[in-house]
RNA sequence: GUCCCCGUAGACUAGCGGUUAGGUCACCACCCUUUCAAGGUGGUUGCACGGGUCCGAAUCCCGUCGGGGACGCCA
């Protein structure tokens, strides 16, 4: 049975990163028929919120990745949030002790930097020099009296740890060139390996997906795994996110939490498709896939070792395909929020709007990415006064233009004919064909020289409008 | 600095010893067309480098270079 786990540091906006780590554990539980759980890390208590906790779950729940056993509804190896197995950890930390495998340390944080950045000075890997490894009853006694609180350090037992990862094949790092390193701190928190490792044996994670960040930190974790006899998990490191810089994708790239495309309204299908895409590929050519298409294939055996540039370019291709997917009425429904975000629509929408609604999509949807790109396009349907542009004014202030306002007028005052007639009559009036006609009218009707197709101005705007429009400029 | 990982066009990738190195985005051209978009057709651009092994290397081995990660009382 497979148990995996996507386990966030609650610490703020919800990284683009960290949802592709999320979206590929999900995937392989959803693959195997497995179980999917979201785990809370806040043992770093200075950085953690509730805040960022409701970040998670929103921004997860949007793309569609339910879990079966997380921190708010529960399962059966829970709690499962950090902050809630204070206790469990002491009992590890107990059982560590039992077997004098850890050691109380008192050196502070500024004599440790200061060890390191020597260290590094030197050319010299920065290492705990093991100060307080042997330190006597006597002298521990001294610095508690001093009032010295200890951090746990972990013994490392010199040896070479062999593992095998499914996305690295074989791993090999030798332990003695790692120090011994802190598993409680000063406050009694413990860090992040060991608290992981305690969790991951306790839940049963079968498991580890996570980014390749983490891959130097799997020796360590396998030395606490066997201190705490246990078997240490199947490990599979996926490759970094990067930005256009090819390094890791951070805060200095500008946008790379996930509330950013939430709220630009980037079809969740789509960023789910796209993310699904970065280091990995499914049998054949093809790129546009539903959730069930991925999940079917995927495996994590496809995984590339290597880095991938998130690009924005393509995400938006593969968008505007899974928006050409979407019926008229659900695109329609989904563009509200932006066009009443935007000042075109207020918060009544009956059914006659609502419809006038789902011909203005018709008409733009070929240039949507995502769904704020409405507000680009709707403009010349749903704003009383049009803007003009330069190019546009310039064609309309053409004697041969104003020609054929006027007749489009003359006829437009008897009705409203099908496009179609309406052309070849307009043909037949002036004489002319082609741009000489179309333009004239594309420009007076919306100020601008590209748009949709003209049938689709003209049948949305009615006759009325298209009769003002053309009078306010005659 | 040490250790570990990675290296197919501008970007994402397929490739597991014999391929004219395939596909997608972007870019360019042409077609379609009332404009733009969409759609169609075609095109430019690539195996980081140097040595081996082999009849034959993008693919296996070694080295070089380049990039990244780790070396935290962050995760």
């Amino acid at each position: 049975m497979v148990r995996v786990r996507f386990a966030p540091s609650p610490t703020g906006e919800l990284h683009i990163g960290n949802v592709r780590t999320a979206l590929f554990n999900w995937l392989f539980a959803r693959k195997n028929n497995g179980t999917f759980i979201l785990r809370i890390e806040d043992t770093d208590l200075a950085r953690s919120t509730e805040e960022a906790i409701d970040i998670v779950t929103s921004s997860l729940k949007w793309l569609g990745l339910d879990w079966d056993e997380g921190y708010d509804k529960g399962g059966g190896f829970g709690p499962y949030r950090q902050t809630e197995r204070l206790g469990i950890y002491r009992e590890m930390v107990e059982k560590l002790s039992n077997k004098n495998l850890i050691y109380q340390c008192y050196c502070t944080a500024e004599e440790l930097e200061e060890k390191r950045r020597i260290a590094l000075q030197k050319k010299q890997t920065p290492k705990y020099d093991g100060t307080c490894r042997n330190l006597t009853k006597e002298e521990r006694q001294k610095l508690e009296e001093k009032g010295k609180k200890p951090v746990l350090r972990f013994k490392i037992t010199p040896k070479i740890i062999k593992f095998n990862d499914i996305v690295r094949d074989d791993v090999e790092f030798n332990s003695a060139l790692i120090g011994d390193f802190v598993i409680a701190r000063s406050d009694g928190m413990p860090t992040y390996n060991f608290s992981v490792v305690v969790d991951d044996i306790l839940m049963k994670i079968t498991h580890i997906i996570r980014g390749d960040d983490h891959l130097s930190n799997t020796p360590r974790q396998i030395l606490l795994y066997e201190a705490l006899d246990a078997k240490p998990p199947i490990f599979a490191h996926l490759p970094m996110i990067c930005g256009k810089d090819k390094t890791p994708l951070s805060k200095r790239h500008g946008v790379t939490s996930i509330a950013h495309y939430i709220n630009k309204g980037v079809l969740p299908d789509a960023l789910f498709n796209y993310l699904a895409l970065l280091g990995w590929a499914p049998e054949g050519n093809r790129e546009i896939l539903s959730r069930d298409e991925i999940i079917k294939e995927f495996t994590l055996e496809k995984v590339a070792k290597n880095p991938a540039v998130f690009d924005e370019d393509k995400l938006a291709w593969i968008g505007s395909n899974h928006i050409k997917s979407l019926s008229i009425d659900e695109l329609t429904h989904k563009s509200i929020p932006y066009l009443k975000n935007a000042g075109y629509l207020s918060e009544i929408i009956d059914e006659n709007l609502f419809n006038k609604l789902k011909d203005i999509l018709e008409a733009i949807r070929t240039h949507l990415t995502c769904m704020s790109d409405v507000v680009n396009y709707v403009d010349i349907f749903l704003k009383d006064e049009i803007q003009f542009e330069k190019e546009a004014e310039e064609i309309l202030a053409k004697e041969e233009c104003k020609v054929i306002l006027k007749a489009l007028l003359e006829i437009l005052k008897k009705g409203m004919p099908e496009f179609k007639t309406l052309i070849s009559e307009l043909k037949l009036t002036t004489g002319k064909s082609g741009k000489d006609i179309f333009m004239p009218i594309r420009c007076v009707l919306t100020g601008k020289i590209h748009g949709p197709e003209l049938h689709y101005i003209l049948e949305i705007l009615g006759q009325d409008k298209c009769i003002s429009r053309i009078n306010d400029i005659l």
